[in-house]
DNA sequence: CCTCGTTGTGCAATCGATTACCTGGATGGG
DNA sequence: CCCATCCAGGTAATCGATTGCACAACGAGG
């Protein structure tokens, strides 16, 4: 357990600690047998360095902190593991967190994250408003962006999709197959995706001459079992619509579920929609219509925008919606 | 950007660095009066402390680290958030890495950890020996904790499934229902839980009087797309198995969906079993019967070892191995 | 009134690595 | 042959918080 430590090595190379350590990062030159000396010392030893020490003198830490509002959606491990990607091409490593959908747990990931001193954050923050005291504090700090959603009054970079676009797909393809009234189904959570799905459902329905009753739309949370329990809802009273749009693939794969187990055939009797395309969306019966999220571009992005904050740049924040696409599987196809 | 230090905040309370210390941190008694006042200072300055001075002095930082081989695999995940509900309750933080299955990425992953001086770690292991090396070394400087599988020749703690058990029950659920003849999809990972998962199955099979090819033993990856094209495989050439019995769900899903593309009807034409229970099991068609691993039990059980040996309590390794179930839906009812 | 705790606070060492600055010797040009 | 330059490598300050030790003030008990 009696760690190894820099002074250690450089007893056993017969050298100082600044050449051990010169001599181990390359910062500055030293002669190569030298060099030899002291990586053999090392590795006899076994040194492992301690990166707080390190962290502490260079206020550095080549660690990237991410905070998403869970882990057990695979849209998020999705986006989080193309992240991790692009970061190791970078050389550095990412530190997550989950906020569980809970302002106040995120509030104290991002306290977290500052207090240790991770070179920058990426985040998709939980609440557009509730989240915005705490995100603008660890923007205040450190380079940070917004990935998917973002908070209202914090000037930082984002990227994400483009949802009234993505919308605008969804609807007309809907259109398209004949649907003449539609229901919606989303989270109940006010962020800026959330909302601009909803708006764009509404914008382009009345667009395309497309009926929305009120009861029609149904806000709970991003989750199977929400799907399940809308699906109930909205199947249990009343003229039933022609389509569900769901604004996240685990809602619409729940409200699947429950379509079959309450003798409703999709796509015959009812058309459902997804949004993320998350694998799962493929594996489905009948298999979900979805829209795709460019996650790699997302995250690649993301990283860039960090990277060159971190460069110092003091460019102004940029806010970049790629563009979705849909991907058409049975559960529109007649 | 000019970070406020503690030295910022005793001047403003007109007292030494020591006293704010233990004013915020409550270690000595300090006069009310004076914990007021250096509060007020702390608040004023918007003072955060930092976290990295503080680790290098106490040399601990309240954060478990946990790498796992993939953050897409929804069971990994699930034990992801049990883990770190568990942790939060002991007031720690957890700081999530993936290995992506491989032994090299792990190694590495888990000297950073050990450079960030994690307090412990949690790990399951990529490899069965592969990752020995990397393994050892962090268990010789830390307290650590193996989960779901383990490594050979590391004498840690380990917390699991009884993985024959769990073989046992499904062999015999399908007995009952009358299959004859098998086969077994799984990873071609030589680690622990894979192994005792495909030595149970033959284990079973055998004492079931179940016929097992060994052209019907098909090795891959923990992955949808593996399962898929084992199912082409499989339903190739040749007579087919009465069931397959797959590794994990992911297989067992993608299985389920080549099976309907290629008009097999299961559980008519074949039954098929899963492992793990996550969320999406319930949602393929036909819903898929599988193991449920007893996730909440898992990762409490890990935090309680860890913790035990953070109580530096030289007690000896302990192996965990606690008892699946079954959880049976229609991918195996006729 | 004189010890002997007790309590609250400050001083300064400490954690381990990095790095600004300094030194001594080698090198090269004039 | 001398001086300017360069380079490897050492010395010690530094990052920011914690904490062992010292000390002052105060109260209680004899």
């Amino acid at each position: 357990m009696g760690r190894v430590t820099i002074r250690d090595v450089a007893e056993l190379a017969q050298v100082s600690t600044a050449t051990v350590s010169r001599a181990l990062s390359g910062a500055k030159p030293v002669s190569p047998a030298v060099v030899d000396q002291v990586r053999r010392a090392a590795d006899e030893l076994g040194y492992a360095g301690n990166g707080i020490a390190s962290a502490l003198r260079r206020s550095r830490t080549d660690t990237v902190g991410m905070v998403v509002p869970s882990i057990a959606n695979p849209f998020f491990t999705g986006l989080v593991e193309h992240v991790e990607h692009a970061l190791q091409d970078a050389g550095r490593q990412l530190f997550l967190c989950s906020s569980r959908s809970d302002p106040e747990l995120e509030a104290q990931r991002l306290r977290s994250l500052v207090a240790r001193q991770v070179d920058g954050i990426i985040i998709s923050p939980v609440h557009g408003s509730l989240s915005t005291t705490a995100v603008r504090r660890a923007a205040d700090e450190l380079p940070l962006v917004q990935v998917d959603r973002y908070v209202t009054g914090v000037d930082s970079d984002w990227v994400g999709v483009d949802d009234d676009a993505a919308l605008e797909l969804v609807m007309e393809h809907l259109a398209d197959r004949g649907v003449r009234s539609a229901a919606f189904v989303s989270s109940q959570l006010t962020n800026s995706s959330t909302e601009l799905r909803v708006a764009g459902f509404h914008r382009h329905a009345e667009r395309l001459g497309i009926a929305v009753r009120e009861r029609d739309v149904l806000l709970g949370e991003y989750s199977i079992e929400w799907g399940r329990q809308a699906a109930r809802t909205l199947l249990a009273d009343g003229p039933r619509p022609d389509a569900v749009v769901c604004a996240d693939d685990l809602i619409a794969l729940g409200m699947l579920q429950s379509c079959a187990a309450a003798g409703v055939d999709v796509p015959r009797d009812l058309l459902v929609t997804g949004f993320d395309d998350i694998p799962f969306a493929a594996l489905s019966h009948p298999s979900l219509t979805t829209v795709r999220q460019p996650q790699a571009e997302i995250a690649a992005e993301a990283v860039r925008l960090l990277s060159r904050v971190l460069g110092a740049q003091d460019a102004p924040p940029s806010r970049v919606a790629l563009r979705p696409s849909l991907t058409i599987r049975s559960s529109t196809s007649r």
